[in-house]
RNA sequence: AGCCUCGUAGUGUAAUGGUAGCACGACAGAUUCUGAUUCUGUUUGUCAAGGUUCGAAUCCUUGCGAGGCUACCA
């Protein structure tokens, strides 16, 4: 669909990794480019991943290579197939394709493992019985070097009996581990002969019961890169320290190719938090509705939110790929966001918070049919025609009582423009025994129909939206805010649950909305003029429930908070 | 405290030894049948101190600050 804007939004200047790019094609070091985006399936992808994803498939478009969808599927126990399922479609919604180009990390179980006993043939890998906390304490600290573990000397001819043993399930879970043999003072913690395989009696979703030995992320993402004769292997920054152990893979196993790895920052967002575990814990403590809720930053509960694939590419490519560890202003993405949706989404009408308006001199049982544009910068979008009768709705804080002089809206004895259809004036104030508006009288000027000038060259402030009472059709709506209160709520003190926002969301049920959204499909998009941009919701599908995506830019509200 | 990485307007990001730019935000104004959109303008910056150089955001040294790393997670 819309992959072209991808490219054609591509900031001048390139960033360091496609900088690199450029030198290794230029040097002949290579002749194309292949890149991977390597989720592992254990949740739903969110607007960081997006961020990887723009990156990883951007590249391959730009450089007429390709990217590799590979899932990195080596801990079966925390792997399902309804996360591989969610990501396909999110990777898909967000309009890249893998084409042929679909792997599992699970499919090279074989070699990894004929790799593993290459090792210890070369006396490079080694069984070990040592439990996790004595591992721990052989490793050492950040400042101290670790000791070898006392099985470290084994031969060749017993590792290689105790691994195919272990791989024979012959041994608990735990009891044993292979492990590369580097170096026990090594400065980098990683090289202290990190663990290659452990054993784990677990089913795995793609290969079932056939292993009960699974290798770990550091022996299978660099090899799995080589077997798919990936280039450049981009990650985010927290793997830099496993790079040195990625280069020591590749030199020590005869592997067919020979990839990079590229370590960039990864994405923060003001107001957010973003990392896989926290959104799994607000799900499971049940602060939102689920992975899809609107007010998650996953690509789902944006779907849901009524974010535009485009907008989420389109921030991406704005905000650059560096290794400094950066905080994005949230009002990046809705600026992204309100950019798109104002150039696509039709208008209508539909009022939050009523209060009913009668206009005194329209006769009781008349109804025109006004005509409105669908977008007032888009003549292609067209017309509409939009009922109007003797009894409205209008917004409740469209009327004040004793409005300030720059208050353009409702107000007794003031005039303004009924969008569409008619210059109306306020005559009268009707309450309850409370003292709550429950009515305005008004009148109108049948010279303005349409909502154009009058003759006599009158001109009004303020033009408002309308539904007409006796057509309006009835909708919940949902208001959504950010959920959190602060700016980073993962450097607050204490757990960042404490910054939930109370407020983050607000069901309105007594909607009234003009008829024409009778016929609006889930996800479909919509502008409620002069209050936001607004999708039907794709769940709720057997009433009309509508979602905020994002109000619009208000600078009279901005101007009362002040 | 050892190792790795990173410090450019409020935020994000360019400038690759030669005029510090762009976007977002904020502010002001114009236009407007959405207090929207659009348009115009304003504002603010090279972490610090030394050094190399005709010239340093860029190279060197030191300091300061930030992030990551001690799973049989990825």
């Amino acid at each position: 669909m819309n992959q072209e804007t991808t490219s054609t939004t591509e900031p001048n200047n390139k960033d360091f990794i496609r900088e690199i790019i450029d030198q290794d094609l230029e040097s002949g070091k290579h002749s194309a480019i292949v890149t991977r985006f390597p989720p592992e399936p254990n949740g739903y992808l969110h607007i960081g991943h997006a961020k990887s994803i723009c990156l990883n498939f951007g590249i391959a478009e730009e450089y007429k290579g390709r990217c590799h969808l590979r899932f990195d599927d080596t801990n079966p126990a925390k792997e399902d197939q309804e996360y591989v399922d969610s990501i396909k479609e999110d990777v898909r919604w967000l309009g890249f394709d893998w084409k042929e180009n679909l792997h599992f990390s699970s499919d090279y179980f074989d070699q990894l493992y004929d790799w593993a006993v290459h090792l210890i043939r070369e006396g490079k890998a080694y069984v070990d019985d040592l439990n996790v906390e004595d591992m721990r304490a052989y490793r050492g600290s950040l400042t101290e070097a670790g000791k070898d573990s006392p099985f470290r000397t084994r031969s060749v001819e017993e590792n290689l009996n105790l691994f195919a043993a272990m791989k024979n399930g012959d041994f608990d879970e735990g009891a044993k581990v292979l492990r590369a043999k580097i170096d026990m003072a090594h400065p980098n913690l990683n090289m202290r002969d990190p663990v290659l395989y452990r054993i784990l009696k677990k089913h795995h979703h793609r290969t079932g019961n056939t292993w009960c030995i699974y290798p770990n992320y550091d022996f299978t993402h660099g090899e799995s890169d080589a077997l798919e004769h990936i280039t450049h292997s981009l990650c985010t920054l927290e793997f830099e320290n496993h790079r040195p152990l990625y280069e020591w893979f590749i030199d020590n196993l005869p592997v067919p190719s020979q990839p990079r790895q590229i370590e960039f920052a990864r994405l923060n967002l003001t107001y957010t938090v973003i990392s896989k575990r926290k959104l799994l814990q607000l799900v499971e403590d049940q602060q939102v509705s689920g992975w899809d809720d609107p007010r998650m930053p996953t690509l789902s509960g944006m779907r849901r939110r009524g974010y535009t694939p485009e907008s989420i590419r389109h921030f991406c490519g704005r905000i650059g790929i560096t290794k400094f560890n950066a905080t994005t202003d949230v009002a990046l993405l809705e600026h992204s966001l309100r950019e798109d949706l104002n150039l696509n989404s039709p208008r209508v009408m539909a009022v939050l918070d009523p209060i009913k308006v009668v206009i005194t001199n329209y006769p009781e049982d008349q109804v025109e049919e006004m005509e409105a544009a669908n977008h007032p910068g888009d003549e292609s979008f067209g017309t509409r025609k939009v009922p109007f009768c003797r009894e409205l709705y209008i917004e409740r804080d469209d009327f004040m009582e004793d409005a300030p002089r720059k208050f353009f809206r409702m107000s007794v004895g003031r005039e303004v423009r009924f969008r569409a259809a008619y210059f109306i004036k306020c005559e009268e104030v009707v309450k309850d025994e409370h003292g709550e508006v429950i009515e305005l009288r008004c009148t109108y000027d049948p010279e303005t129909r349409g909502g154009n000038n009058p003759p006599d060259g009158r001109k009004v402030k303020g033009t408002i939206h309308w539904v007409s009472a006796r057509h309006a059709i009835d909708a919940e709506v949902r208001i959504y805010d950010r959920l959190f209160t602060v700016e980073n709520p993962d450097s607050e003190e204490g757990d960042f649950t404490n910054y939930l926002n109370p407020d983050s969301l607000k069901i309105l049920t007594k909607c009234k909305l003009e008829p024409s959204l009778t016929t609006a499909a889930p996800g479909d998009r919509f502008q409620f003029e002069r209050l936001g941009y607004f999708c039907r919701d794709n769940k709720n599908t057997d009433q009309l429930v509508f979602n905020r995506t994002v109000p619009l830019r208000d600078s009279w509200g901005k101007q009362q908070r002040k």
